[in-house]
DNA sequence: TTTTGTGAATTGCTTCACAGCA
DNA sequence: TGCTGTGAAGCAATTCACAAAA
Protein backbone atom coordinates (compact mmCIF):
# COMPACT_ATOMS: atom_id res chain seq x y z
CA UNK A 1 0.00 0.00 0.00
CA UNK A 2 2.69 2.70 0.37
CA UNK A 3 3.94 4.31 -2.49
CA UNK A 4 7.79 3.42 -4.21
CA UNK A 5 10.47 5.07 -1.97
CA UNK A 6 12.33 5.93 -5.14
CA UNK A 7 10.93 9.53 -4.88
CA UNK A 8 13.26 11.85 -4.17
CA UNK A 9 12.39 14.41 -1.75
CA UNK A 10 12.74 17.51 -3.50
CA UNK A 11 9.88 16.26 -5.84
CA UNK A 12 7.65 15.72 -2.73
CA UNK A 13 7.90 19.26 -2.11
CA UNK A 14 7.35 20.53 -5.15
CA UNK A 15 3.67 18.11 -5.03
CA UNK A 16 2.04 21.02 -2.59
CA UNK A 17 3.13 23.48 -4.67
CA UNK A 18 1.81 21.83 -8.11
CA UNK A 19 -1.67 21.50 -6.03
CA UNK A 20 -1.53 25.12 -4.82
CA UNK A 21 -1.61 26.32 -8.43
CA UNK A 22 -4.07 23.56 -9.41
CA UNK A 23 -6.34 24.87 -6.85
CA UNK A 24 -5.68 28.68 -8.05
CA UNK A 25 -6.29 27.66 -11.67
CA UNK A 26 -9.56 25.51 -10.87
CA UNK A 27 -10.50 29.01 -9.07
CA UNK A 28 -10.27 30.76 -12.41
CA UNK A 29 -12.14 27.89 -14.12
CA UNK A 30 -9.27 26.49 -15.80
CA UNK A 31 -9.72 22.85 -16.58
CA UNK A 32 -6.53 21.92 -17.97
CA UNK A 33 -2.75 22.57 -17.63
CA UNK A 34 0.23 21.98 -19.29
CA UNK A 35 3.78 21.13 -17.23
CA UNK A 36 5.22 24.01 -19.15
CA UNK A 37 2.23 26.12 -17.83
CA UNK A 38 1.85 24.42 -14.41
CA UNK A 39 6.28 25.06 -14.22
CA UNK A 40 6.26 28.48 -15.65
CA UNK A 41 4.16 29.46 -12.68
CA UNK A 42 6.15 28.06 -10.09
CA UNK A 43 9.63 28.83 -11.93
CA UNK A 44 10.24 25.03 -12.88
CA UNK A 45 11.22 23.45 -15.92
CA UNK A 46 8.40 21.61 -18.03
CA UNK A 47 10.45 18.36 -17.42
CA UNK A 48 10.66 18.83 -13.92
CA UNK A 49 7.19 18.87 -13.64
CA UNK A 50 6.65 15.65 -15.29
CA UNK A 51 9.30 13.93 -13.84
CA UNK A 52 7.69 14.69 -9.78
CA UNK A 53 4.33 13.59 -11.08
CA UNK A 54 5.15 10.68 -13.01
CA UNK A 55 6.87 8.95 -9.69
CA UNK A 56 3.15 8.74 -8.82
CA UNK A 57 1.32 7.81 -11.95
CA UNK A 58 0.22 8.65 -14.91
CA UNK A 59 -1.99 11.70 -15.04
CA UNK A 60 -1.52 13.28 -18.34
CA UNK A 61 -3.18 13.22 -21.41
CA UNK A 62 -0.50 13.79 -24.45
CA UNK A 63 -1.70 16.85 -26.81
CA UNK A 64 -3.99 17.95 -24.20
CA UNK A 65 -2.09 18.03 -20.73
CA UNK A 66 -3.18 17.64 -17.22
CA UNK A 67 -7.18 18.29 -16.76
CA UNK A 68 -6.82 20.16 -13.36
CA UNK A 69 -9.56 19.01 -11.23
CA UNK A 70 -8.73 15.51 -12.16
CA UNK A 71 -5.02 15.89 -10.82
CA UNK A 72 -6.04 17.89 -7.41
CA UNK A 73 -8.01 14.95 -6.49
CA UNK A 74 -4.86 12.82 -7.34
CA UNK A 75 -2.55 14.93 -5.45
CA UNK A 76 -4.44 15.48 -2.84
CA UNK A 77 -4.53 11.72 -2.23
CA UNK A 78 -0.78 11.12 -2.72
CA UNK A 79 -0.31 13.82 0.09
CA UNK A 80 -3.02 12.38 2.29
CA UNK A 81 -4.65 15.53 2.16
CA UNK A 82 -7.91 13.92 1.24
CA UNK A 83 -8.93 13.13 4.25
CA UNK A 84 -8.92 15.27 7.07
CA UNK A 85 -6.36 15.76 10.18
CA UNK A 86 -6.86 16.81 13.58
CA UNK A 87 -3.96 18.56 14.86
CA UNK A 88 -3.33 19.72 18.21
CA UNK A 89 -0.87 23.36 19.18
CA UNK A 90 1.18 23.71 22.04
CA UNK A 91 2.56 27.35 23.51
CA UNK A 92 -0.31 29.81 23.23
CA UNK A 93 2.05 33.45 22.63
CA UNK A 94 1.57 35.48 19.73
CA UNK A 95 2.62 32.84 17.37
CA UNK A 96 0.55 30.31 18.53
CA UNK A 97 -2.45 32.30 19.02
CA UNK A 98 -2.01 33.60 15.39
CA UNK A 99 -1.93 29.71 14.21
CA UNK A 100 -4.84 29.37 15.66
CA UNK A 101 -7.14 31.47 13.42
CA UNK A 102 -4.78 31.00 10.52
CA UNK A 103 -7.85 29.77 7.94
CA UNK A 104 -5.16 28.37 5.78
CA UNK A 105 -4.88 25.49 8.02
CA UNK A 106 -8.69 24.60 7.60
CA UNK A 107 -8.54 25.67 4.17
CA UNK A 108 -6.51 22.23 3.45
CA UNK A 109 -7.80 20.25 6.32
CA UNK A 110 -5.98 20.33 9.08
CA UNK A 111 -8.00 21.18 11.76
CA UNK A 112 -6.53 22.73 15.34
CA UNK A 113 -8.39 20.59 17.79
CA UNK A 114 -6.84 21.18 21.08
CA UNK A 115 -4.56 24.03 22.44
CA UNK A 116 -2.26 23.29 25.18
CA UNK A 117 0.36 25.70 27.09
CA UNK A 118 2.24 25.27 30.93
CA UNK A 119 1.47 28.48 31.77
CA UNK A 120 -1.41 28.26 34.87
CA UNK A 121 -2.63 31.82 33.68
CA UNK A 122 -3.79 30.87 30.41
CA UNK A 123 -4.75 27.34 30.81
CA UNK A 124 -8.53 27.26 30.74
CA UNK A 125 -8.57 30.52 28.66
CA UNK A 126 -10.51 29.96 25.37
CA UNK A 127 -8.59 31.29 22.54
CA UNK A 128 -10.64 32.33 19.37
CA UNK A 129 -10.46 29.74 15.97
CA UNK A 130 -12.42 28.41 13.07
CA UNK A 131 -13.82 27.17 16.31
CA UNK A 132 -13.01 28.34 20.04
CA UNK A 133 -11.39 26.19 22.15
CA UNK A 134 -10.35 26.18 26.26
CA UNK A 135 -6.38 25.99 26.91
CA UNK A 136 -5.48 22.83 28.55
CA UNK A 137 -2.67 21.54 31.10
CA UNK A 138 0.20 19.30 29.32
CA UNK A 139 -1.10 16.74 31.68
CA UNK A 140 -4.57 15.73 29.76
CA UNK A 141 -2.79 15.57 26.73
CA UNK A 142 -2.43 11.37 26.11
CA UNK A 143 -6.25 11.94 27.16
CA UNK A 144 -7.19 14.25 24.55
CA UNK A 145 -4.84 13.13 21.75
CA UNK A 146 -6.47 9.58 22.34
CA UNK A 147 -10.26 10.80 22.00
CA UNK A 148 -10.27 13.53 19.50
CA UNK A 149 -7.77 11.01 17.05
CA UNK A 150 -5.09 13.80 16.94
CA UNK A 151 -1.86 12.67 14.83
CA UNK A 152 -0.41 16.05 14.17
CA UNK A 153 1.26 18.59 16.57
CA UNK A 154 2.56 22.40 15.62
CA UNK A 155 4.94 23.28 18.55
CA UNK A 156 5.22 27.48 18.84
CA UNK A 157 7.26 27.62 22.07
CA UNK A 158 10.57 28.54 23.31
CA UNK A 159 13.89 26.69 22.24
CA UNK A 160 14.78 25.47 26.10
CA UNK A 161 11.29 23.95 25.99
CA UNK A 162 11.21 22.34 22.84
CA UNK A 163 12.93 18.87 22.97
CA UNK A 164 10.88 18.21 26.45
CA UNK A 165 7.67 19.04 24.81
CA UNK A 166 8.36 17.09 21.77
CA UNK A 167 9.14 13.78 24.14
CA UNK A 168 5.83 14.28 25.21
CA UNK A 169 3.25 15.27 22.64
CA UNK A 170 5.34 12.08 20.74
CA UNK A 171 4.70 9.75 24.20
CA UNK A 172 0.88 10.70 23.89
CA UNK A 173 0.60 9.44 20.72
CA UNK A 174 1.12 12.09 18.23
CA UNK A 175 3.31 10.80 15.06
CA UNK A 176 3.89 14.09 13.14
CA UNK A 177 5.48 17.58 14.28
CA UNK A 178 5.66 20.83 12.92
CA UNK A 179 8.15 22.64 14.75
CA UNK A 180 8.76 26.64 15.04
CA UNK A 181 11.21 26.44 17.99
CA UNK A 182 14.72 27.70 16.79
CA UNK A 183 16.45 23.99 17.59
CA UNK A 184 16.97 20.92 15.94
CA UNK A 185 14.63 18.05 17.64
CA UNK A 186 15.97 14.93 18.47
CA UNK A 187 13.36 12.78 16.69
CA UNK A 188 12.58 8.88 17.53
CA UNK A 189 11.09 7.89 14.11
CA UNK A 190 8.46 10.45 13.49
CA UNK A 191 7.67 12.86 11.10
CA UNK A 192 9.48 16.38 11.68
CA UNK A 193 9.33 19.53 9.90
CA UNK A 194 11.03 22.99 11.09
CA UNK A 195 9.88 26.23 10.44
CA UNK A 196 12.96 28.53 12.02
CA UNK A 197 11.88 32.27 10.98
CA UNK A 198 15.02 34.33 11.64
CA UNK A 199 16.57 31.31 9.09
CA UNK A 200 14.48 32.40 6.48
CA UNK A 201 15.58 36.37 6.76
CA UNK A 202 19.29 34.73 7.41
CA UNK A 203 18.78 33.23 3.91
CA UNK A 204 17.78 36.57 2.54
CA UNK A 205 21.19 38.62 4.28
CA UNK A 206 23.09 36.49 2.89
CA UNK A 207 22.13 36.56 -0.76
CA UNK A 208 21.95 40.61 -0.45
CA UNK A 209 25.31 40.57 1.35
CA UNK A 210 27.24 39.74 -1.44
CA UNK A 211 26.56 35.94 -1.50
CA UNK A 212 25.74 35.58 -4.89
CA UNK A 213 24.53 39.05 -6.74
CA UNK B 1 34.88 41.05 -3.10
CA UNK B 2 31.81 38.52 -3.44
CA UNK B 3 32.18 35.28 -2.55
CA UNK B 4 32.79 32.14 -5.30
CA UNK B 5 29.58 30.58 -6.56
CA UNK B 6 30.73 27.23 -6.45
CA UNK B 7 28.39 27.18 -2.72
CA UNK B 8 25.71 24.50 -2.89
CA UNK B 9 22.25 26.19 -1.54
CA UNK B 10 21.92 23.27 0.63
CA UNK B 11 25.07 24.59 2.30
CA UNK B 12 23.75 28.23 2.91
CA UNK B 13 20.68 26.72 4.58
CA UNK B 14 22.83 24.92 6.76
CA UNK B 15 25.34 27.79 7.40
CA UNK B 16 22.18 29.08 9.68
CA UNK B 17 21.66 25.96 11.76
CA UNK B 18 25.52 25.56 12.37
CA UNK B 19 25.19 29.52 13.68
CA UNK B 20 22.02 28.42 16.12
CA UNK B 21 23.77 25.47 17.42
CA UNK B 22 27.03 27.26 17.87
CA UNK B 23 25.14 30.06 19.65
CA UNK B 24 23.67 27.32 21.44
CA UNK B 25 27.18 26.02 22.76
CA UNK B 26 28.54 29.17 23.60
CA UNK B 27 25.89 29.79 25.52
CA UNK B 28 26.60 27.06 27.65
CA UNK B 29 30.25 27.59 27.68
CA UNK B 30 31.96 25.47 25.58
CA UNK B 31 34.91 26.97 23.67
CA UNK B 32 35.59 24.38 21.13
CA UNK B 33 33.20 21.90 18.89
CA UNK B 34 34.44 19.25 16.51
CA UNK B 35 32.53 18.60 12.82
CA UNK B 36 31.22 15.09 14.26
CA UNK B 37 29.95 16.34 17.54
CA UNK B 38 28.05 19.78 15.45
CA UNK B 39 26.87 17.53 12.27
CA UNK B 40 25.60 14.87 15.08
CA UNK B 41 23.68 17.46 16.98
CA UNK B 42 22.07 18.44 13.70
CA UNK B 43 21.80 15.04 12.11
CA UNK B 44 24.86 15.67 9.81
CA UNK B 45 27.95 13.81 9.31
CA UNK B 46 31.25 15.34 9.92
CA UNK B 47 31.97 15.25 6.24
CA UNK B 48 29.03 17.31 5.54
CA UNK B 49 30.19 20.29 7.92
CA UNK B 50 33.37 20.03 7.20
CA UNK B 51 32.85 20.63 3.23
CA UNK B 52 30.31 23.27 4.03
CA UNK B 53 32.77 25.51 6.09
CA UNK B 54 35.32 25.07 3.94
CA UNK B 55 33.22 26.63 0.95
CA UNK B 56 34.24 29.69 2.74
CA UNK B 57 37.28 29.71 4.48
CA UNK B 58 39.71 27.42 6.83
CA UNK B 59 38.05 28.20 10.22
CA UNK B 60 38.76 25.03 11.68
CA UNK B 61 42.40 23.29 13.98
CA UNK B 62 43.82 20.41 13.48
CA UNK B 63 43.01 18.28 16.94
CA UNK B 64 41.05 21.06 18.04
CA UNK B 65 38.17 21.43 16.09
CA UNK B 66 36.36 24.64 15.83
CA UNK B 67 37.04 27.59 18.42
CA UNK B 68 33.26 28.19 18.82
CA UNK B 69 33.32 32.05 19.76
CA UNK B 70 35.51 32.43 16.61
CA UNK B 71 33.57 30.46 14.25
CA UNK B 72 30.47 32.42 15.18
CA UNK B 73 32.07 35.81 14.09
CA UNK B 74 33.05 33.88 10.82
CA UNK B 75 30.09 32.40 10.26
CA UNK B 76 27.48 35.65 10.89
CA UNK B 77 30.01 37.59 8.69
CA UNK B 78 29.23 35.23 5.80
CA UNK B 79 25.69 35.46 6.59
CA UNK B 80 25.42 38.81 6.51
CA UNK B 81 24.38 39.17 10.37
CA UNK B 82 27.43 41.47 11.70
CA UNK B 83 25.40 43.88 10.57
CA UNK B 84 21.87 45.01 11.59
CA UNK B 85 19.33 44.96 9.28
CA UNK B 86 15.94 46.90 8.84
CA UNK B 87 12.81 45.25 8.36
CA UNK B 88 9.36 45.93 7.47
CA UNK B 89 6.00 44.31 7.97
CA UNK B 90 3.37 44.58 5.46
CA UNK B 91 -0.36 43.09 6.36
CA UNK B 92 -1.15 43.55 10.29
CA UNK B 93 -3.55 40.68 11.40
CA UNK B 94 -3.06 38.13 13.33
CA UNK B 95 0.35 36.53 11.83
CA UNK B 96 1.80 40.11 11.39
CA UNK B 97 0.96 41.00 14.62
CA UNK B 98 2.46 37.90 16.26
CA UNK B 99 5.70 38.48 13.94
CA UNK B 100 6.29 41.93 14.86
CA UNK B 101 6.80 40.79 19.09
CA UNK B 102 8.54 37.67 17.96
CA UNK B 103 11.74 38.36 19.41
CA UNK B 104 13.43 36.02 17.33
CA UNK B 105 14.42 38.62 14.76
CA UNK B 106 15.84 40.92 17.05
CA UNK B 107 18.05 37.95 18.22
CA UNK B 108 19.59 37.46 14.88
CA UNK B 109 20.25 41.58 14.41
CA UNK B 110 16.60 42.03 12.28
CA UNK B 111 15.01 45.23 13.12
CA UNK B 112 11.31 45.57 12.85
CA UNK B 113 10.66 49.17 12.01
CA UNK B 114 8.23 50.03 9.87
CA UNK B 115 4.39 48.15 9.25
CA UNK B 116 2.02 49.02 6.36
CA UNK B 117 -1.87 47.39 6.07
CA UNK B 118 -4.20 49.13 2.99
CA UNK B 119 -7.14 49.05 5.86
CA UNK B 120 -8.27 52.44 6.77
CA UNK B 121 -9.26 50.86 10.21
CA UNK B 122 -5.90 49.68 10.98
CA UNK B 123 -3.77 52.74 9.64
CA UNK B 124 -2.62 55.07 12.60
CA UNK B 125 -2.53 52.63 14.91
CA UNK B 126 0.05 51.29 17.66
CA UNK B 127 1.16 47.92 17.47
CA UNK B 128 3.12 46.53 20.12
CA UNK B 129 6.85 45.01 19.37
CA UNK B 130 10.51 45.96 20.28
CA UNK B 131 9.48 49.17 19.85
CA UNK B 132 5.60 50.03 19.67
CA UNK B 133 5.46 51.48 15.71
CA UNK B 134 2.56 53.14 13.79
CA UNK B 135 0.59 51.26 10.89
CA UNK B 136 0.91 53.51 7.92
CA UNK B 137 -0.56 53.80 4.67
CA UNK B 138 1.11 51.65 1.77
CA UNK B 139 1.62 54.93 -0.13
CA UNK B 140 3.98 56.00 2.49
CA UNK B 141 6.11 53.17 1.97
CA UNK B 142 8.62 54.28 -0.31
CA UNK B 143 9.35 57.64 1.80
CA UNK B 144 9.89 55.60 4.93
CA UNK B 145 12.55 52.79 3.25
CA UNK B 146 14.76 55.42 1.72
CA UNK B 147 14.59 57.45 5.37
CA UNK B 148 14.66 54.18 7.55
CA UNK B 149 17.67 52.58 4.69
CA UNK B 150 15.12 49.23 5.21
CA UNK B 151 16.27 46.39 2.86
CA UNK B 152 14.06 43.19 3.83
CA UNK B 153 10.38 42.90 3.57
CA UNK B 154 7.96 40.30 5.31
CA UNK B 155 4.85 39.94 3.79
CA UNK B 156 2.10 38.44 5.87
CA UNK B 157 -0.88 39.34 3.82
CA UNK B 158 -3.41 37.35 1.87
CA UNK B 159 -2.48 35.61 -0.92
CA UNK B 160 -4.66 37.65 -3.64
CA UNK B 161 -2.44 40.60 -3.24
CA UNK B 162 0.66 39.42 -2.55
CA UNK B 163 2.09 39.61 -6.08
CA UNK B 164 0.77 43.42 -5.87
CA UNK B 165 2.21 44.38 -2.80
CA UNK B 166 5.31 42.41 -3.66
CA UNK B 167 5.70 44.68 -6.50
CA UNK B 168 5.12 47.94 -4.82
CA UNK B 169 7.47 46.74 -1.64
CA UNK B 170 10.28 46.33 -4.65
CA UNK B 171 9.29 49.71 -6.16
CA UNK B 172 10.51 51.39 -3.27
CA UNK B 173 13.73 50.20 -3.13
CA UNK B 174 13.73 46.88 -0.86
CA UNK B 175 16.27 43.91 -1.53
CA UNK B 176 14.67 41.04 -0.19
CA UNK B 177 11.00 39.15 0.85
CA UNK B 178 9.88 36.95 3.47
CA UNK B 179 6.59 35.36 2.02
CA UNK B 180 4.35 34.47 4.16
CA UNK B 181 1.31 34.42 1.38
CA UNK B 182 0.59 30.71 -0.21
CA UNK B 183 1.82 32.57 -3.75
CA UNK B 184 4.68 31.76 -5.59
CA UNK B 185 5.82 35.45 -6.84
CA UNK B 186 6.95 36.53 -10.03
CA UNK B 187 10.27 38.20 -8.70
CA UNK B 188 12.02 40.66 -10.33
CA UNK B 189 16.08 39.63 -9.55
CA UNK B 190 15.40 40.35 -6.18
CA UNK B 191 16.15 37.59 -3.08
CA UNK B 192 12.82 35.84 -1.95
CA UNK B 193 12.33 33.33 0.90
CA UNK B 194 8.78 31.18 1.18
CA UNK B 195 7.19 29.99 4.19
CA UNK B 196 4.10 28.51 3.14
CA UNK B 197 2.57 27.12 6.67
CA UNK B 198 0.11 24.93 4.89
CA UNK B 199 2.38 22.97 3.06
CA UNK B 200 4.86 22.03 5.83
CA UNK B 201 1.80 20.65 7.65
CA UNK B 202 1.24 18.03 3.23
CA UNK B 203 4.40 17.34 4.09
CA UNK B 204 4.01 15.80 7.15
CA UNK B 205 0.97 14.42 6.50
CA UNK B 206 2.29 12.55 3.08
CA UNK B 207 4.96 10.96 5.47
CA UNK B 208 2.31 9.53 7.58
CA UNK B 209 -0.11 8.70 5.28
CA UNK B 210 2.42 6.09 3.41
CA UNK B 211 4.92 8.42 1.75
CA UNK B 212 7.88 6.15 2.85
CA UNK B 213 7.29 4.55 6.50
C1' DT C 1 0.30 19.99 -34.13
C1' DT C 2 0.72 19.68 -29.06
C1' DT C 3 2.07 17.46 -25.14
C1' DT C 4 3.07 13.48 -22.19
C1' DG C 5 6.28 9.87 -20.15
C1' DT C 6 10.82 8.25 -19.87
C1' DG C 7 15.59 6.36 -20.80
C1' DA C 8 20.04 8.67 -21.28
C1' DA C 9 23.07 12.37 -20.33
C1' DT C 10 24.30 15.80 -17.35
C1' DT C 11 24.76 18.47 -13.44
C1' DG C 12 25.05 18.88 -8.56
C1' DC C 13 25.58 17.20 -3.86
C1' DT C 14 27.30 14.12 -0.43
C1' DT C 15 30.33 10.73 1.32
C1' DC C 16 34.70 8.49 1.35
C1' DA C 17 39.28 8.17 2.53
C1' DC C 18 43.57 9.98 3.48
C1' DA C 19 47.55 13.48 3.65
C1' DG C 20 48.90 16.87 6.74
C1' DC C 21 49.02 19.27 10.99
C1' DA C 22 48.79 19.83 16.24
C1' DT D 1 46.18 10.26 18.84
C1' DG D 2 42.49 13.47 17.12
C1' DC D 3 40.93 16.30 13.84
C1' DT D 4 40.68 19.30 9.62
C1' DG D 5 40.60 20.17 4.53
C1' DT D 6 40.12 18.17 0.16
C1' DG D 7 40.52 15.42 -4.22
C1' DA D 8 38.18 11.42 -5.92
C1' DA D 9 34.31 8.44 -5.93
C1' DG D 10 29.65 7.62 -5.52
C1' DC D 11 24.96 8.87 -5.41
C1' DA D 12 20.97 11.80 -6.28
C1' DA D 13 18.43 15.07 -8.83
C1' DT D 14 17.63 17.62 -13.02
C1' DT D 15 17.54 18.37 -17.83
C1' DC D 16 17.67 16.63 -22.45
C1' DA D 17 15.62 14.70 -26.28
C1' DC D 18 12.54 11.80 -28.52
C1' DA D 19 9.00 7.98 -29.28
C1' DA D 20 4.22 7.59 -28.69
C1' DA D 21 -0.46 9.38 -28.24
C1' DA D 22 -4.34 12.59 -29.16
Amino acid sequence: MGKPNGVPAPAVRRLSLYLRQLESLAGRQQSTVSSRQLGASLDLTDAQVRKDLAYFGQFGHPGIGYRVEELIVQVRRILGTDKSWNVLLVGMGNLGRALMSYRGFAKKGFHVVAAFDNDASVIGQTVDGPRPIVVQRMEDMAKTVKSLNIRLAVLTIPAGEAQDVADRVLAAGVRGILNFAPVTLRKADCAVAAVDLAVHLEQLSFRLAGGDA
